[in-house]
DNA sequence: TACGTCCCTG
DNA sequence: CAGGGACGTA
């Protein structure tokens, strides 16, 4: 923990650095999430990834995807752990051995269950190997273009969730199966269900995210289901493409009945979900088949076949995911996730693309109280709920004052359409955008009258964010981050890093990084017209705010000895307005024949209060606090008598009415602190 | 040196 | 009405 490292970059006036010694509680809770979020870039590929992924369906997709990665011929040993493995034609591990030809071109286009043509002995097709003996030569050259070809597809740059958002979310299941591919060259690994699911999970046994994971895992069985789904109807679509071919080839490999098990690698294999993998390899080898085909024939672009399996890959892996956080939801917060759940799913089932909307709105933000920033990823539970529940603390309009129904208030007015996939409207979007980036945790955005959202809304991936794994931060990210501190927790970043975009995971993620309206967030280095109606708001309870109090109140702006001064100089204006029109008004009264000093009463009716409010509440959209009343008709006051009594000659005679005023200052709602304040207020 | 106030300008 | 300069104060 540096929690220093940030603010050595610049240099601090010593104001600013008694400022830091008398920080807030809050300042310093930023500064811990923020080392501790550099705590957590450290982390590399962690635990709650590799925790709850393993299930079979993670790694089956992974090592689906992994294959190309590699940039080596399928592996039957992946899929096929177990005897099956085995069973296959041996070519498809080495690719070197005789009769590579005709059984690799023709099983792949069987529909007869995968191991068991693959089981068809070497004897057997020892005839047809020797007839296509000639021809391996030019075979594995084919295969080694279709396997080129294969490689392309799940590296594609355009196609949404193919290899992005489940290599976001696998990634690391992904990395391992790499690894595990190259180990299981000679030795059959054990299956996942084993080392993976059990092996993995288990650490997680005993929390309050056990279930979750079981869930989660559940939710993956689902997905493997949804794959061999999935790879049936490909299986159909190749099938119609080439009936004739496909028939031949089951013609060549139904002859070929044999139990599995006469190859020697089979022993250590065990036999879980074999049918599954089978048909999974089988699926694989199709396409790569579909691609031979394609090869002799159609080279142009990417092949019909594969752009099928893309789409339905696409659309399979969208469905289960959102019922993978369905059930995470419902599992860690059964409540809010019966109302979720019955919108989500009435909802169409989102597109890559919406998810990203989605996310670019900031809508899956962190909750917005999330409390400390210990709340380390996995630790959720009653604080989480609390935090979600209580709609934390105050609001602007808790204390005198608060915002009309017209202005600040009324983001409050959307709608509780609960998890909508609908992007909303851009400001609101920088809104959500702000609070998930920028204060969040502090609670202070929270409130009701502030326009948060409920805790309903604020996205049901909330606990997948915690459950994520921390992931190496996009340097940019990082880069944002070293340059404008803001308290990010680490469960912050990774949800962002892991949120399955769209096209690119990383691109995506940039976009929305960059592309969003991100003021409200970003350190300015300037103070913004936000932030001037900030200001003039906050001067209704606080004439003569400190320096120390102005840093606190304007979070998101990088204080400089010019920035201070130019705030100071704007509550120096606004002052220099307030006493004048005060004084004019005091003088009115005076010619008007006011007597008695204590008669004088600043209303709301009154001509100095709409002067004054006129000028720092433009638009009336904020409720005056009764106070700042009481002290405009002290101040009144105490014009009249001094004018009264002839002090004015004195050329400093107001000054004891300064001195009087400025103590009547008061504090200043904690929802002036929210970042997106100013943007907001620039926009009611 | 930083801040506050006054005065002035555009 | 925001901002700059001059000046005073601590």
């Amino acid at each position: 923990m540096i929690p220093n490292q940030l603010r050595v970059s610049s240099p601090v006036s010593r104001q600013e650095q008694e400022t830091m010694d008398g920080r807030t509680g809050s300042e310093q809770d930023r500064d811990r999430v923020t080392s501790g979020h550099s705590q957590g870039l450290k982390l590399e590929p962690c635990f709650q990834t590799d925790s709850l992924l393993p299930s079979p369906g993670a790694s089956l997709i992974s090592q689906l995807l992994s294959h190309p990665m590699v940039g080596r011929s399928l592996d039957p040993t992946i899929i096929f752990p177990s005897s099956q493995a085995v069973a296959l034609p041996q070519d498809y591990k080495c690719g070197a051995s005789p009769g590579e030809g005709a059984q690799a071109l023709a099983f792949p286009r069987t529909h007869a269950p995968a191991p068991v043509p693959c089981a068809a002995g070497r004897d057997q097709l020892s005839d047809q190997h020797l007839q296509n003996q000639v021809s391996s030569q030019h075979l594995r050259a084919k295969r080694a273009r279709v396997e080129s070809i294969i490689q392309g597809m799940s590296l594609l740059p355009t196609p949404q969730a193919f290899g992005t958002s489940l290599e976001a979310a696998f990634g690391h299941e992904r990395e391992r199966g790499g690894e595990m591919h190259r180990e299981s060259k000679r030795k059959p690994r054990v299956p996942q269900q084993a080392t993976g699911a059990a092996g993995q999970v288990a650490p997680m046994a005993g929390s309050p995210h056990a279930e979750g994971c079981q869930q989660l895992k559940e939710q993956l069985c689902f997905l493997e289901q949804q794959l061999r789904w999935l790879q049936e109807k490909f299986s159909q679509v190749c099938d119609s493409g080439d009936t004739a071919q496909t028939q031949e080839g089951a013609e060549k490999v139904h002859p070929l009945p044999e139990k599995p098990g006469d190859r020697p690698e089979e022993d250590s294999a065990t036999a879980t979900s074999d049918a599954r993998k089978a048909r999974l390899w089988k699926s694989v080898l199709e396409v790569r088949g579909l691609e031979e085909e394609e090869d002799s024939g159609d080279t142009g672009g990417l092949p019909s076949a594969a752009r099928v399996l893309s789409q339905a890959l696409k659309h399979e892996l969208a469905g289960v995911t959102s019922q993978v956080v369905d059930s995470v939801l419902k599992t860690v917060w059964p409540k809010a996730a019966n109302h979720l759940l019955q919108q989500h799913r009435s909802l169409p089932v989102p597109g890559p693309d919406v998810r990203r909307e989605y996310f670019a709105a900031g809508k899956c933000r962190k909750p917005l109280a999330k409390s400390s920033p210990r709340n380390a990823p996995g630790s959720m539970g009653s604080p989480q709920a609390k935090a979600l529940s209580g709609a934390s603390g105050k609001s602007l309009g808790s204390h005198a004052g608060s915002f009309s129904s017209k202005g600040v208030r009324k983001p409050s007015q959307v709608p509780s359409m609960g998890y909508s996939l609908v992007s909303a409207a851009p400001v609101q979007d920088s809104q959500l955008l702000s609070q998930l980036l920028g204060y969040g945790q502090h609670g202070l955005w929270g409130s009701s009258s502030r326009g948060s959202p409920s805790a309903l809304e604020r996205g049901p991936l909330e606990p997948l964010d915690l459950h994520w794994g921390t992931v190496k931060l996009r340097p940019s990210v990082v880069r944002q981050q070293q340059q404008h501190p803001l308290p990010l927790s680490p469960a912050d970043m990774e949800s962002l890093a892991l949120l399955p975009a769209g096209r690119d995971g990383c691109g995506e993620l940039q976009a929305a990084m960059d592309g969003v309206p991100f003021a409200s967030t970003h350190m300015q280095e300037a103070l913004t017209p936000g932030h001037l109606k900030k200001a003039k708001l906050m001067f209704f309870f606080t004439r003569y705010p400190s320096s120390t109090l102005l840093k606190t109140y304007f979070l998101d702006v990088q204080f400089s000895r010019c920035i201070t001064s130019q705030l100071i100089k704007w509550f120096s204006n606004f002052r220099e307005f307030y006493y004048i029109q005060v004084e004019k008004f005091a003088r009115q009264a005076l010619v008007e024949g006011v007597v008695d000093a204590g008669t004088l009463q600043v209303s709301r009716d009154s001509e100095l209060f709409r002067a004054l409010n006129m000028h720092y509440n433009k638009g009336n959209d904020f409720e005056v606090p009764g106070r700042f009343l009481e002290v405009a008709s002290l101040t009144l006051r105490e014009f009249f008598s001094a004018i009264r009594a002839g002090k004015d000659a004195d050329p400093s005679w107001k000054k004891p009415i300064y001195k009087i005023i400025s103590k009547l200052d008061s504090n200043i709602p904690e929802g002036f602190k929210t970042a997106g304040c100013s943007q907001e207020l620039l926009h009611s």
